[in-house]
RNA sequence: GGCCCCGUAGUGUAGCGGUUAACACGCCGGCCUGUCAAGCCGGAGAGCGCGGGUUCGAAUCCCGUCGGGGUCGCCA
């Protein structure tokens, strides 16, 4: 080895010891006669320190060392001299008298500072990743990264769970996001896709009677992206046989308690509640306006449909006459927003298809006013009634949206995340989950007539609501459970359908023929029929979980090589074009679009 | 595909119709034996993503385009 210690760990303890050490120069303070540098590898940093006098050789090269060259130093540990030890760095009371200092492999200037964590443009870390991947804060999220899918392991083989590769050239889906197609060289014309998820082959692997099995999986969709959202991702993908929903919710449950634990100690992030609240798909909607709720503050959507109803306001009267909600939000102690401000509020409320946003703002002290464009509409009884059933105080504000459902809660949604931010609500320290439960098993697609699965194909339908499946689609809940950390879905699943006839009676409702459900999914169908045991499963999302126990704002700060939002990876350069020869082969012709 | 924000020395920013295009960090040279975001002195380095237009005059305004980010659609 080319080191005795790593960077990280010299303490005063090895004050005497004799070491070598290796890495690189982080930042390098020369002084004339003394050069001090912060030699720094993945565990920590050291000063070494290079006197002209006892090492003039060592000097001689110290004095040219330049940031991110990679030196290897052989000397002496020794304290630090009073009142010089560096209270800001674990190995702050040591430093390593260098004897001999060799420069492994120069460097040039690196494009931006591996010493800190600074702001950079986006495109400037993608094309440096290997420099970004340096820094500081990209160290820390991959270890974590690391130790959560260690953790996971552990978890799942204490548990007695096989773990199983599935393939990454498979059958393309029509249903669902779009494939990624890999063209076949020997088969013209056909093509392999890269899975979505494993679905289809771990519950053939139940079929197959392995009970528990789990994968860490790349999944591929080609999708356009988001900040929580990449083209290629990694689930924990699991499915067991003979559970039913409670089995597999306390699995997880028990798990991601165990991961914010594993990540607490380099994160500092802390659980919120536990057990996990349960929420209706339904209560969910009513209470927060969105399947995937933040728990980490309240803010919560009070329902006043009926007090709207009974005001002279004409769109309150009419949208309850049609059936439609009002709903509002009580956010406290901004009732002093100016005209200004409460006019954004309604560009808000705008950008994601409402028609505006009503207000009552509660100005704040004794003689605090009453300030609303719909006061007038309503009478003193009213008004008190309503402020009464927002709970609403001097200094609030009330914001109201009355329209459909969907954009109420859409609205009211986009209000409760926007004062979350404004008033500094959402902590990423803290970590909230939920489960979401009872989803609708089809949604009416209206414009193919006939129903989607709002999971996916394979959903078993509630035992007790199988007969609606012929009077009343619509109502039928599915055995599906989401679930949700600090807003955002880290997981979903489902028990599943292990029964062929009931299998395509769910292809028929939602127009899949017999012959078309054949061609494509006859595999699963035919393995129905030679045992398939009662099984259900469960894929949380890696990304995301890492990145919320991280703190971290988006996935692409917890995967090494990210694409960028158009799907470049802008170090590589990829996508980029196949020569004549490979095209050939492949049996592909490129047409180029206008 | 729609909408929004960003693009100025290596980096992060300022400048928003007339400036020798500014500041900090970094870089280069010098001084310095206790620094640790070292300090001090000196210096080099951009014509403002790209293309076109408006104007006496454009980094500043307009159009297009490329790249990055956010968001709606999309993501069973």
């Amino acid at each position: 080895m080319l080191k005795t210690h790593t960077c990280g760990e010299l303490r005063l303890e090895h004050v005497g010891q004799r070491v070598k050490l290796a890495g690189w120069a982080n930042r390098v303070r020369a002084q004339g006669g003394v050069v001090f540098i912060d030699l720094r590898d993945r565990w920590g940093i050291t000063q070494a320190v290079v006197d002209a006098q006892s090492a003039p050789e060592a000097h001689a090269i110290a004095e040219k060392v330049g940031r991110e060259d990679v030196l290897q130093i052989e000397g002496i540990v020794r304290a630090r001299p009073e009142g010089m030890a560096n209270p800001n760095l674990p190995s702050g009371a040591i430093e390593v008298e260098v004897h001999l200092l060799r420069v492994l492999s120069a460097a040039k200037t690196p494009p931006f500072d591996v010493s800190s964590d600074g702001k950079l443009d986006e495109a400037l870390r993608l094309k440096y990743r290997y420099l970004d991947l340096r820094r500081q804060r990209m160290q820390r999220n991959l270890i974590l990264r690391s130790k959560i899918t260690k953790a996971i392991r552990d978890y799942l083989y204490e548990r007695d769970f096989v773990e199983i590769e599935t393939p990454i050239l498979f059958k393309t889906t029509p249903e669902g996001a779009r494939d990624y197609l890999v063209p076949s060289r020997l088969h013209p014309g056909k093509f392999y896709a890269l899975p979505q998820s494993p679905q289809q082959l771990k519950q053939l692997l139940m079929v197959a009677g392995y009970e528990r099995y789990f994968q860490i999986a790349r999944c591929f969709r080609d999708e356009d992206q988001r900040g929580d959202r990449q083209p290629e991702f990694t689930q924990l993908d699991l499915e067991m046989s003979f559970v039913e929903r409670e089995d597999v919710l306390n699995l997880i449950e028990g798990l991601m308690i165990h991961l914010v634990q594993v990540a607490a100690p380099m994160t500092g992030c802390q659980l919120v509640t536990q057990p996990f609240p349960r929420l209706t798909l339904q209560e969910a909607l009513l209470r927060y306006g969105t399947d995937k709720p933040d728990l980490r503050y309240g803010l919560e959507i009070v329902d006043i449909t009926d007090l709207a109803a009974q005001t002279g306001f004409r769109v309150f009267a009419e949208n309850a006459a049609a059936g439609n909600p009002t709903r509002a939000i009580r956010i406290p102690n901004c009732g002093n927003y100016s005209r200004k401000q409460l006019d954004e509020l309604s560009d808000l409320a705008r950008s994601v298809g409402g028609k505006g946003l009503a207000y009552i703002a509660l100005e704040a002290g004794e003689a605090g006013q009453v300030k609303s464009p719909i006061g007038r509409f309503l009478t003193v009884e009213q008004m008190s009634a309503l402020i009464e059933r927002m709970s609403a105080q001097q200094g609030d504000l009330i914001l109201i949206s009355s329209d459909t459902h969907a954009t109420v809660c859409a609205v009211l949604d986009a209000v409760r995340r926007e004062f979350a931010a404004r008033l500094g609500l959402a902590d990423p320290k803290r970590i909230a989950f939920c489960w979401i439960v009872d989803f609708p098993l089809f949604d009416w697609n209206a414009d193919e007539q006939r129903w989607d699965p709002s999971h996916h194909l394979f959903t078993a339908p509630a035992p007790e609501d199988i007969p609606l499946l012929d009077s009343d689609p619509g109502k039928v809940r599915g055995q599906q459970y989401d679930l949700i950390c600090n807003g955002y879905e880290v997981a979903g699943g489902s028990i599943r359908i292990h029964d062929r006839a009931l299998q395509e009676k769910i292809f028929g409702l939602i127009g899949l023929d017999v012959e078309d459900a054949k061609r494509r999914f006859g595999h699963m169908l035919e393995a129905f029929e030679y045992g398939a045991p009662p099984h259900g499963g469960i894929a949380p999302g890696i990304d995301r979980l890492v990145m919320l126990l991280a703190g971290e704002p988006n996935i692409r700060e917890v995967i090494a090589f990210p694409k960028s939002q158009q799907a470049a990876d802008l170090m590589a350069g990829a996508p980029s074009e196949a020569n004549a020869r490979q095209l050939a082969e492949l049996h592909i012709r490129v047409v180029k679009d206008d």
